[in-house]
DNA sequence: TTGTTAAACGTCATATCATAACATATCAAG
DNA sequence: CTTGATATGTTATGATATGACGTTTAACAA
């Protein structure tokens, strides 16, 4: 289990690498990675925490890339359908994925104090939801895992 | 671990019984169990799926109840707050708890078909998610755990 | 009992999040 | 270079949620 978020990285790296992956695997898919598109994802790259569509939306505007809602749903709805984002349930907002295109089951951790976002992955099928499942006899098809409290940043700033 | 919502059971009783547990449960806590409140919380306990805030709205409306939002979003928010109720956040919606007041962690699993709605419980700390924040050095507060598929009378019926 | 204060309620207005519908434009394939 | 599918631009509206403020009610001490 791998987690990424809330250390330091390379990030101007990480976003360029990230759009490659996802340029790489819509042309294997057959997937237009259209510049709405690619500007969406990289405005959520630069971010590590989630976004409105809204806040996205107005970016968009600044640079003529579209100017009414649908513009930024429909972005998103294409990035999240392919794996490329996640929407947070619990923000109503959504962030780029640190495993892009990847079949996955992703968990995220939400500072409630500087609203970093970062991702993990579990088996869904495994653990406890897993198997409250199998006792209830229901089958999973997607989960929800989101965890709201303290970043190990904000921990230490909010203990001095 | 337990699970109820998707079996069938004895309604009547327990949406008499419920309303009598938190009835008492606010008197043990000084909290005021209003009639708006008591009847929010009816309303949900005589569905065992989720209800958006305006659905409620709608019913307390027909009664004479209220008729503006905040009405319905006050009294939920008390609910959710005390326990008594939890909201849906896949569905932006609100139900009723099966273990009304004790302090929990609530895991969802939603029907897509018939939107039954059944409640199971964890240990937040435990399992992958807990795993996956002691890596992170994350602290959790609260946890959304919500799962969507099928229930076992819509496999059924699917499977047909 | 009454005065005081905190909590709850009624209401209006508005903020925020999201999609339906339809016309136009672009792209990939035959 | 046409055709069909996909994507975009735009208008309008639907759905979810909260801020603000005045009034009413409840809890409680004097």
């Amino acid at each position: 289990m791998e987690t990424i978020g809330f250390e330091p990285h390379d990030h101007a790296n990480c976003i360029v690498d990230c759009i490659a992956t996802v340029d790489t695997q819509c042309k294997a898919q057959g997937l237009q990675f259209t510049p709405v598109r690619k500007r969406v994802l990289e405005i959520l790259l630069q971010e590590h925490r989630a976004l409105g569509a809204y806040e996205i939306l107005d970016r968009l505007r600044e640079e003529g890339l579209g100017s009414q809602p649908p513009v930024a749903y429909r972005a998103l709805d294409f990035l999240v359908k392919n794996k490329f984002a996640h929407k947070i349930e619990r923000l109503n907002a959504f962030i780029a994925c640190t495993h892009p295109g990847e079949d996955h089951a992703p968990v995220f951790m939400i500072c409630r104090l500087c609203n970093a976002v970062a991702e993990a992955h579990t088996n869904p099928t495994q653990g406890q939801l897993g198997q409250a499942a199998r006792e209830a006899g229901f089958q999973i098809e997607r989960t929800v895992v989101e965890a709201e409290g303290l970043c190990p940043n904000c921990q230490e700033a909010s203990a001095a």
